[in-house]
DNA sequence: CCGGCTAAATACCGGTCGGTATTTAATTAG
DNA sequence: CTAATTAAATACCGACCGGTATTTAGCCGG
């Protein structure tokens, strides 16, 4: 079997350098020459393998969540840890992920969230998408944390939740203005003094949608450690999935 | 005097559409045609009285200044109001311009600093000089407010400056996402509530450079008010130069 | 009414855009 | 060795890009 030419370039591979070169670049500064150059895939082949840019831009923001967005949601969602850790992780993997020298700086997310506003909605609703799935599992977390007593009865969740997602854009956009990671975990230290805080035991809250395709990527994992030396750069661990 | 073919188009006014169109549609979104058909200027006045792409651009990116970015910043600075006051009136600024109907949606700065990151300097530059500019500014209210006695002694004004400005993007890019202005405002009333509390009297803190040619756009003004009428949307009163 | 001045308008430049048709290379099945 | 199959590689398409040279239109002082 396998008949023909073989394969020069992995499709899987291919697809992976294309969404770091949209992530680098945005769609708009991205052109199918730079993909094709940069995957090693000829154009043709990029169009018989993925589709049109848009496409391929969709399939980015897919593979981008697979790895980042949607590992850290589904922490946030199944962790056992208290509320302030799991917050604090969710902010951190952030930090890490949007300070990565091996990747692009910043978040694809947020990057689409600024340069598609007012496009199509097919580049528009990408972005959108995941923020609002992001936002919803925030809240489900807080609206657990008070079921379980780790939030003060009045804690207003909606408000928690807008509030944090915020936070992780404000940081996605820091780092892709080029932040230090010692500016933006002060940041996340800041950020995380506006949690309410309390001590008891329980669970509950729906849980949002969350992309089977989503769960493909890198995961964090950790016994959760912060700040483990001094002027050493704290890490949220990820292992391959 | 004033010989030859009298304009049709006001520079002035041109610039000011010029800025619009950048901001909503960013810098590689916006074609030269594009700017000479909403400006009703053609090309070769637009390279005769701006220059190239990039000097509109960065002509547009000043404008912005001036009439956005700029008067805030003063305000922030020159403003005799508690801390609480000028703080909330800078967020609500962000807040009202980041989703006035009448222009683009979100901050053209923060698109800058999204949409330039790891373009050449000549556009880089231009919102990461800004976004230093209000950091500091914000670092200076703080710096004069603990020696007001307006924040504790012990009150961390780098972070706090940090954080406050990280808000403004967080909101801009809300913004820009859509998210409608009450929800914005709900985001500063939860940000607020970070801001330590205190009281007394007194002055002090070096100012941050301000350009001179910021100042020539609307300024706000007002005996502040917030939420008037329920339901009924808060401005933040602006009044031409 | 004319000649000079200024800006608008048009046409045009080489280059690159997203996308595709065509040709060539590499492999397997018979 | 041949035919079929698959993908790479090249060349090419019309459209639009940023930028400019050239022509045309409108107002002035004389």
């Amino acid at each position: 079997m396998a008949r023909g030419r073989p394969r020069k370039t992995d499709p899987d591979a291919a697809l992976d350098t294309a969404m770091k070169v949209f992530w680098e670049r945005g769609f708009e500064g991205t052109s199918m020459n730079d993909l094709s150059t940069m995957t090693g895939m000829a154009k043709p082949g990029l169009y018989a393998n993925f589709g049109d840019k848009e496409a391929i831009y969709a399939k980015a923001m897919e593979r981008y969540c697979s790895a980042y967005a949607g590992p850290m949601l589904e922490d946030l969602l199944r962790s056992d840890d208290s509320l302030e850790i799991t917050v604090r992780r969710f902010l951190d993997g952030v930090v890490v992920s949007a300070t990565d020298t091996m990747g692009p700086k910043g978040c694809f997310v947020a990057n689409n969230l600024v340069e598609c506003a007012g496009k199509p909605p097919s580049l528009e609703a990408l972005g959108r998408y995941v923020d609002e799935q992001r936002q919803k599992a925030l809240a489900a977390r807080f609206q657990a944390a008070r079921q379980k007593g780790e939030l003060p009865e009045d804690a207003d969740i909606k408000s928690l939740a807008e509030f944090y997602s915020g936070q992780a854009l404000a940081l996605a956009v820091m780092a892709r203005a080029g932040a230090p990671w010692t500016t933006l975990y002060r940041f996340v230290d800041t950020a995380m003094t506006l949690l309410p805080a309390v001590e008891a035991e329980e669970t509950g809250g729906e849980k949002p949608e969350i992309r089977s395709e989503w769960h493909e990527g890198i995961i964090p994992l950790t016994p959760y450690k912060r700040s483990v030396a001094p002027g050493r750069r704290p890490v949220v661990y990820f292992k391959a999935k």
